[in-house]
DNA sequence: CCGGATCCGAATCGATACTG
DNA sequence: CAGTATCGATTCGGATCCGG
């Protein structure tokens, strides 16, 4: 038995080897938005020491939940397996229950693209969505959000936008909405969409402010509805 | 920031910085059976040094995930807050995940009589389970596992059963299973019941061989069904 | 026996530098 | 761009010890 084994036979003792080390699963949350570069996972997880990175990334595909591919044109690309992408749900559900317990961002706290774009997938209602279009900017992070027919849809505007994530639509966006952390308790449903223009946690800088009713309709998270 | 922390703002981060270091997970896990005592779980875990189940503790208890409460009569037990018990749906999809990796068990590997117990209910079925009342045997493990109208019902009989996890029904079950590690072919679908039985991975000492078809239809986990 | 606390060697992580 | 090498700082694992 490996020293570093759990010593139990089971599923969820599985899962954690496979998962559970530091960074793991940061690493299949961004692969999830798409495939990715070496450098793109290192940028998106700022803090990730590169030799940490390059362990984990062996230790993924040798799990079977990571892949290298060769990306068109030249150069690699780090993706998930079939049997990674079925963490999905899982790293949705986490991203859920890890919501309620975010407080303000501490000192130094970065949103990336990739961590936005789950986010939004994570509060994302597809029943109670109605068709949307709009620029979200969130600190640097800029992204195009679509809601048509209950899909959602994100394409990643800046900062270093990568070459994946969907096409942009033609025409331009509804609004612009810049949003500041404590969004978050427009998404939890703690404040209606009046009162965080009001407070100022999120402006509409473009277009008609009652987008926000829309948004706030299309992203939410409930407080434990398991 | 800390000098450890991700250093990102993101439901997933916070989740993870929450449950993400080493044994909390199964911790929750065995915690989700039931309140247990410090000794319980040091049993239940049988590898996790004694500073470490204490660390995992305090910091669970810190994060509002675990709570300290006297045991009725003298002693206290840790048991899970609301907010713990919200990380059910997790560790039943990460269990399912995870089981579809699962090998032969290595040497030294255990089954515990938490992580059968949590193993049951990542596999049951409610809407297919028929009514079931068996002993099963996994290695030193027995429980009694009964399905009354789509709910699953698991008593601990040994070894060292803890004196919460239900009441035992009156009657003797209807059939007494003994299971190898081979079973999970059986819960993965990969072997019928009859197979199964043909290859000696699972042996009914008491009562009709037929009650393993209920049993295979009461606790199923199909390949990558998200 | 229960519920830990303490100590110490081994392994891992984090930061930085360096290379094909 | 995609990593490897190195090394000090932390954490983990195993054992022992202690107060009730």
């Amino acid at each position: 038995m490996a020293a570093r084994s759990y010593g139990q036979y089971c599923g969820v003792t599985t899962a954690i080897e496979l998962i559970g080390e530091r960074w793991a699963l940061l690493i299949v949350r961004d692969l999830l938005v798409g495939p990715r570069r070496y450098s793109d996972l290192k940028q998106g997880l700022a803090r990730i020491p590169t030799n940490i990175l390059s362990t984990r990334l062996k230790e993924l595909q040798a799990g079977g939940v990571v892949r290298r591919a060769p990306m068109r044109g030249r150069g690699l690309v780090y993706e998930l397996t079939e049997y990674g992408r079925a963490l999905e749900p899982i790293v949705l559900a986490l991203g859920r229950w890890g919501f309620q317990a975010m407080g303000d961002p501490g000192e130094g706290d970065l949103v990336t693209p990739d961590s936005l774009t789950m986010a939004l997938r994570t509060a994302f209602q597809p029943d109670a969505a109605r068709d949307l279009d709009i620029e979200l900017h969130v600190g640097e992070v800029a992204l195009r959000v679509t809601v048509r027919a209950g899909t959602l849809g994100v394409v990643q505007l800046a900062p270093a936008a990568p070459p994946i994530g969907g096409r942009l639509p033609e025409a331009d966006p509804e609004a612009v909405l810049v949003a500041e952390p404590g969004i978050r308790h427009l998404i939890g449903g703690r404040v209606t969409p009046g009162e965080a223009l009001a407070q100022g946690l999120v402006h509409v800088t473009r277009g008609d402010v009652r987008i926000l009713d829309t948004f706030a309709d299309a992203f939410r998270i409930d407080p434990l509805p398991a």
